[in-house]
DNA sequence: AATCTACGTAAGCAGTCGCTTACACTGACC
DNA sequence: GGTCAGTGTAAGCGACTGCTTACGTAGATT
């Protein structure tokens, strides 16, 4: 789950991620998206994404296709979203109420 | 928010977090919840929190009281559920159906 | 078989991280 | 004023990161 925070953590992760959002993609593919990095980088990149289980990897021939992962994607949502639980909501009331009085 | 998602994806700043979530704590008290690590490893985790503005710094004489930023926590969850929300109900319709198709 | 395409991976590099120890500073207390 | 408690910060260290270049390898194409 860490691996999956960390993972996330960094922007260019994040856009791949995106990418393999809704359609599967050959690692070619989603490295001509970037063209300020190299197709190594993102292949890095790729690993661990693949490492934080947030994607997964299919053959297919020559080529490798990557899609994102729901099951882990949800469950790092959820992980977040317990810890927000943890106490936010009433943060949130307290900012909300912070700004209501400096708008007075 | 890069800044603030790279501070969460540490535990210890996490747990930092989640301690002055809902109460103001002094550096020391802070620290001295954790007895596997320095006090000035403490303080530095708590610089990263505060420049990623998800603490706010209070001085009371010799002390610093800590406490966590609701108007930046809430920013950095809406802006990774406005991440989730760029494809993520598609893909958990998609992995509910899976495992619902496992299950036959 | 030779070669090309698609990809991972090793090596190396500069930068950052999380940590420790050592020091500096600022208020409280005598 | 002198000391003490509370705290940030500089220096240094080993580990890790994100990147590049260079190489290796499996499958498609000829």
């Amino acid at each position: 789950m860490d691996l999956a925070l960390k993972a996330i953590a960094e922007p260019r992760r994040r856009e791949i991620l995106r990418l393999v959002w809704t359609s599967e993609l050959a690692a070619t593919d989603i490295a001509s998206h970037f063209d300020d990095v190299t197709r190594s980088a993102i292949s890095q990149h790729l690993g661990v994404l693949r490492r934080a289980k947030l994607v997964a990897e299919r053959r297919d021939g020559n080529r490798r296709l990557y899609r994102a992962n729901p099951e882990e994607l949800v469950a790092l949502r959820t992980f977040l979203e317990r810890y927000w639980a943890s106490g936010l909501e009433r943060l949130q009331d307290a900012a909300e109420a912070a700004q209501r009085i400096k708008e007075m």
